[in-house]
DNA sequence: GGCGTTAAAGCAACATCTTTGCTTTAGGCT
DNA sequence: AGCCTAAAGCAAAGATGTTGCTTTAACGCC
């Protein structure tokens, strides 16, 4: 039933935009009762919160690019590109809006593993020490922060040089 | 009549607790129609996220405390105490949802203008100079990201030990 | 294999909010 | 003074959100 809701979502989305969904609409589409939405979600921005959080969750680990400043820049410009698009934008938003802390942490979360995936191959190649928190200050929080603040203000190479200025201190 | 709207919310805030506001209970306290506050704002969260930049603006210039570090390490710890608030957080998310990039924008830009200040007198005073866009990545962000996805992560002196990593490369 | 228990969904009536066309009011301009 | 425009009021129609009660379906237990 989570499914068939998730589902009509992701099929109305695209079709009407993100301000014409609404609740009815959604049930219809998948077949239930609004009611039913209301009392499992509570409202449709929890509800668009949680498939923002699916949405954004990484689907296969980072690549092995052989070694740690490789695989930073990789991942950090892959970030970058998926944040700042348009439907990027806008899952980060819904889901920075659902219940306090919970799926912007779970957000964030992903973000972490992915990164201590990284960081892991890199201890294991003998390479110098970063630490996941670092990243997250260095490079993470500078791309979410300008993607959602200042979006003009992000040039090409913008998650790379965050990655070269925190590797070479 | 835009300021009684806005006096409406604030005094009913407290009163009812965010979530419990509503467009015709605003508009019954400001002594206006609901069809007045739909026409101008749209809907409550835009009026919110336009209350909430109000209230985000600082009042007065940062204090000047002599030093580059000094200055920055009270101004940061300052800007994470107001954001890490429960009013704060609440703030900051109702700023980040209302039409994307403008009032997200303006929150943005009264930081830069904060830092703008105390990096001024600092290159006044001959000291080394920094670049506000630094500043923001290294310090506004972090604390922006870690309030809004991770509360827990931070501890005292947190900001602090923003300021002086970046002062110190 | 029934049979109670329980959690979730349907239904339907009601309350509330949102939208909109039209009217009224207030300010600025000639 | 008398338009002209922008903004607010009013009220009705439409859509959404809420809730108590009923129904269904899944599970564990005699």
């Amino acid at each position: 039933m989570q499914e068939a809701v998730h589902a009509a979502v992701r099929e109305l989305e695209p079709e009407l935009g993100r301000e014409k969904l609404t609740v009815p609409l959604v049930a219809a589409r998948a077949g239930v009762t609004p009611s039913t939405i209301y009392r499992r979600w509570g409202d449709l921005q929890a509800l668009l919160s949680d498939i923002a959080v699916e949405r954004l969750r990484p689907d296969s680990p980072p690549e092995d690019r052989g070694s740690l400043i490789a695989d930073l820049r990789a991942w950090a410009g892959q970030f970058l590109e998926e944040m700042s698009s348009a439907p990027g934008r806008a899952y980060l938003r819904d889901a920075l809006i659902g219940d306090p802390g919970v799926n912007a942490l779970r957000c964030s979360d992903y973000a972490a593993d992915q990164i201590s995936v990284i960081l892991g191959r890199a201890a294991a190649r003998g390479e110098p020490a970063v630490d996941t928190e670092t990243v997250l200050d260095r490079v993470v929080a500078p791309i979410v922060y300008r993607v959602l603040c200042r979006p003009t203000a992000i040039g090409p190479g913008y998650a790379e040089g965050l990655v070269d200025d925190l590797l070479r201190s």
